[in-house]
DNA sequence: CGAGTCCTTGACCATAATCAAGATATGTGG
DNA sequence: CCACATATCTTGATTATGGTCAAGGACTCG
């Protein structure tokens, strides 16, 4: 295993849209850090019905969280990118109700759960931070549901879309043609906007063909964020920071 | 206003389904408390778009939780029960993306933004116990997603029966023949489900004809829970205890 | 009794699912 | 370098789930 990154060192805090963390705050974390874990792209970091006794935050890479009914149909529930803390359901649940899987080569920093009552106790402001994270993620959630609920297809998949490019945007993963790599299939997009391959394709490709945007060979390139966002009705207003753990 | 309920004398407490506190855990909520607010039966307690000074949580009543689309569009996220804690986004953030509304008379505890951090600090159990409750609300969007994105009429409307009679029981709200007093219209549920109102009628028809279960007159009563976990591809294990806070 | 809310049903329509097949890549072993 | 296999994307034809429109019934309440 490769040298593991040191918190008071982590690139993504360089970001704009990470809030700076005390020296107390640093050194807690980075002694909270049990290690890192390398995953492959295409593989499965916690399964559906199975328990862990870890937590996790992402530094690098990009993956899903998804649940599976018995009858094989499945849901992608979100996108997971740096920065994220995932895993949290584990360290309060017995059981995990989703699986997260990865897009690319992923790099995680470990947490024990274990752990997780001494962070509230020894630094509460890094409490509160967990519980922004799970908040921030609900909010993620509550928008999804508004499109799996209340959007076409249309609407739906143009919604994404800028919500993709726009972390991506924030992480700095953009380059400046508006363009990103982001490894997701058209049966990726399919299980998380609930749709079939077939119309997730076609509609899609109607979308392209007005030259808002592309997505070709893992490469999504947005060129008018503003139409992309009156096609979802999505206000799409920025986010603030975000307090990285 | 009518004299509050202390913590200490909490009636949802004495419930299988909450964890017990400590003295100091109780001490501190009944300090944090500021007060109880009443709200009549189908009005708005927090609004979209605005912001609140305010986090709540549930004694009594039953409400909901909902987006709205600039169109008019609106989905209803999830349903609010006894026991839950709510406008946690407000706390968090500048602006509710949701607004809360009531199904029935509800009373709520009030507790004020600001108190938040000191509730981290001076009682980092509670602070725990806060995260819990994100998690727990994030668990059931997922389910909703998976709902709305992967699951038929006729399935969803049999998940969502099991989940709100499940959560009744849990709150003794149930009486022997297994029926709930449940103020939830069609159009609510249809709202919730992501279908129409006249689709939701009939799916709805379908399935009372079957006798597992009927939903009349703001009544629900359920018959063959086990029938309809199974026409819903739900797995429907029980729920552990809940840290009321 | 009229007005409002909620529930119910039938007829028709549209969005998206399913089925089927072919096109384009990419990679592998011989 | 080619033959073959696999994954991904694309498109057309057909079907079905659920939406929309319209209207009537049941019930409550002032």
């Amino acid at each position: 295993m490769s040298t593991t990154t040191r918190c008071q060192d982590c690139p993504l805090r360089r970001l704009d849209c990470f809030r700076q963390f005390s020296e107390s705050e640093l050194a807690f974390v980075d002694r909270f850090k049990s290690g890192e874990l390398q995953v492959e792209a295409g593989s499965t970091v916690l399964e559906q019905s199975t328990s862990s006794t870890h937590v996790f935050t992402v530094l690098k890479g990009i993956g899903f969280r998804k649940k599976v009914l018995d009858d094989g149909r499945q849901q992608i529930l979100n996108f997971i990118m740096p920065g994220d803390l995932i895993g949290l359901q584990a360290a309060l649940f017995e059981e995990m109700e989703h699986s997260i899987e990865t897009l690319t080569d992923m790099t995680l920093c470990v947490f024990q759960r274990a752990d997780m009552l001494r962070l509230f106790q020894d630094q509460p402001s890094l409490g509160f931070t967990v519980v922004w994270h799970a908040s921030r993620e609900e909010r993620m959630l509550d928008e999804h549901l508004v499109s799996l609920g209340r959007r076409t297809a249309r609407e739906r998949i143009a919604y994404t879309i800028v919500i993709l490019h726009d972390r991506a945007l924030q992480l700095g993963l953009v380059n400046g043609d508006g363009r990103v790599h982001l490894p997701i299939r058209q049966h990726h997009l399919a299980d998380a906007l609930g749709l079939s391959l077939v119309h997730t394709n076609k509609t899609l490709r109607g979308l392209s063909s007005s030259d808002v945007m592309s997505w070709k060979n893992g490469y999504l390139t947005v060129r008018d964020r503003g139409t992309l966002c009156q096609i979802a009705r999505y206000d799409g207003s920025e986010e603030a920071e975000n307090p990285l753990i």
